[in-house]
DNA sequence: TGAGCCATTCAAAGCGGTTTGAATGTGATT
DNA sequence: AATCACATTCAAACCGCTTTGAATGGCTCA
């Protein structure tokens, strides 16, 4: 055999440089293409000379240079996040960051990039259009879906595999998402209290055009309605999810003449401003108003070091960003075909925030 | 003049695959090179011709393709964010989102992408190693530095422009950065407290092996000290920054034989935990016991509507996002050479949560 | 009129991989 | 001994852009 791959002379063990696809191969006396081959797991090769390959790279760190696969593969091997920014509150998603967390396990583990856009919520589907002629994403996930959300129309159509945090009401098309049984947990949570035998239940809620929170409130109001009870308006409110604002809401529906026993907030740091409330009229969590919260386990924001503070639906945002990032990977792969769903039930733990209804 | 870029037969206005520069130049009858030159405004091309390419591009909607771009440039345009993730508690910063918030839009009005990676903090230098090598980002930000950061020697060595959000106490190489005046807004605190007549002064802080939790315990000592107070070192802790730290804190230290009559608590959810211990012994924030926090200005966790529930020392981490993204993308670019720093003040502001000592 | 300069444009060689289609050598088959 | 399938390997084209070095033609100036 003769090739023209070898070349005289000294061959440094660490070069300088990187070290590439043409120089690995001169130094074995091979093709790049058998090279590129053997490192690929093609099966054309002999397994001798691809475990001679292997060494080589190794010895040589040889790293293939990612901007020249993505060119040659027309793959980008990217993932998009575009976390949209309310316009006007200039809200960012409080659950993200540990969404983020977990999704990014999932990639780095199968060699994808994250990549992150924050965009003003009036202007996504530009933000989405770029991302696809760029080409500089393989998929995306949607987060935080609103009734009727246009983005999901808007991603089916560009042909872009997506997969949603959450889910939209009132999509037309089917599409892939994983989600956290709202619905079913908020159920369970006034049902819970209405064993404790309260009656007068009040909610505090996301704002409604969030897509969890019409869930929840229907939730909140099958299980009141499948008792008997009528849902009252003013013990069910809708806010952004703040401190002040369970604060704010929480002294208002203290202050009703016939005051609720019970609260259930959409949200720890809800219901920590909800607790504000409480005390600062003087009663007590627990004994006096029972509260439930819904606890996404951020890492931040934990209810209680051992024993919860809250009584509370809880459900992992972070593992929910695992399960996204897979199935958003199987999607790109091909391994998945799509629409793709999966539901994550909340399961309801007892803290010290609850109690029967003393009235 | 004769050229070979001319094509017979009808030409669509919307083609379905993505216009490409070879294409365009072929409609246009030039060159691929006078194309991607009159597009990159480059000074050799007449202007008449500059202008018909760009309507042309527009016509056809051409995007250049950036896979391509990055390959034949060899910059990445993208940036590198290492989030890491501390192994054993797994808290992600909640500062994290709202910088994300700011630099995102300072770089996507730059072209440029926002990578993020999430690493166990064991595992940090291999996560550096590989964004340089696979060479998919031409900066870094650094988050969360830590005292004697490995991270700021390691990016240096491997040469790759980067900013830290934060500084770090005993870094043997000067370094770009963009950080809030700690020591200062913490001094400026005490001392506003001590104004207020208060001489037992307590100290909530993070881990004291970050970065800004040892220059705030520094201005908080130096007040005390410049006016004579031995710092306690029973009134001093030092915890990871969640509610339940600062409750448990808070409880701990109104228990004390002599109570502190004030308290620092370096984030706002610490002091909501510290709030929450104040008002279960009975007593009234701002009357018994005044708080001082720091703001971050988080979107989810603001500081009251309108007015503020807590007296703090107030800076945007947004804002902050921001400036580290342009600081960096001047590096990246050449604009700025390296190092560079940027020292924020935090403002004072005074809300209902502090009073004059009463005892 | 011819040299020199300038403005403008082009062909071709990268960037560093992947992939197609062809070539080579080997042993089995007839 | 000629044929064929098979296992390996290779040369070259390609991905879509940037950039170098050369070519072209018009104009000025001696």
């Amino acid at each position: 055999m003769v090739s023209g791959y070898s070349r005289t002379g000294f061959e440094t063990l660490w070069p300088s440089e990187q070290m590439n696809l043409k120089e690995l191969a001169r130094k074995l006396d091979l093709s790049p293409t058998t090279v590129s081959r053997a490192l690929n797991g093609y099966p054309e090769v002999n397994e001798a000379t691809r475990e001679r390959v292997s060494a080589a790279a190794k010895r040589y760190n040889y790293k293939p240079n990612t901007r020249a696969i993505r060119l040659a593969t027309g793959r980008a091997m990217a993932v998009g996040h575009v976390i949209p920014v309310a316009t006007r509150h200039e809200i960012v998603n409080p659950v993200f960051a540990d969404f983020i967390a977990g999704a990014g396990e999932v990639y780095s583990r199968n060699g994808y990039d994250m990549l992150l856009s924050v965009v003003p919520d009036d202007n996504e589907e530009r933000a989405y259009r770029e991302l696809k002629s760029r080409g500089t994403v393989d998929g995306a996930i949607i987060h935080a879906p609103r009734m009727n959300d246009p983005r999901i129309a808007l991603l089916a159509e560009m042909q872009i595999p997506f997969v949603v945090h959450g889910r939209a009401t009132g999509a037309s098309h089917p599409y892939s998402w994983v989600d956290v049984n709202n619905r079913r947990a908020f159920q369970r949570a006034t049902e819970f209290l209405l064993d404790l035998g309260h009656r007068r239940i009040g909610l505090i809620n996301g704002l409604e055009f969030m897509d969890f929170a019409i869930r929840r409130r229907k939730g909140f109001e099958e299980a009141l309605t499948a008792r008997g009870i009528t849902p009252d308006p003013a013990m069910m409110a809708s806010e952004e999810m703040t401190e002040s604002a369970g604060y704010r809401v929480g002294l208002a529906m203290l202050a009703l003449p016939q005051r609720p026993t019970a609260i259930i907030a959409s949200s720890m740091i809800m219901g920590l401003g909800l607790r504000r409330a409480i005390e600062e009229r003087g009663l007590r969590m627990g004994r006096d108003v029972s509260v439930i919260i819904h606890d996404d386990e951020l890492s931040y924001m934990r209810n209680g070091d051992d024993l919860p503070i809250f009584t509370a639906t809880r459900s992992s945002v972070r593992e929910a960003g695992r399960q996204a990032a897979d199935m958003l990977i199987g999607l790109i792969t091909g391994r998945l075909t799509s629409p793709c769903e999966m539901l994550l039930e909340a399961e309801l733990i007892i803290g010290q925030s609850t109690g029967p209804c003393l009235q």
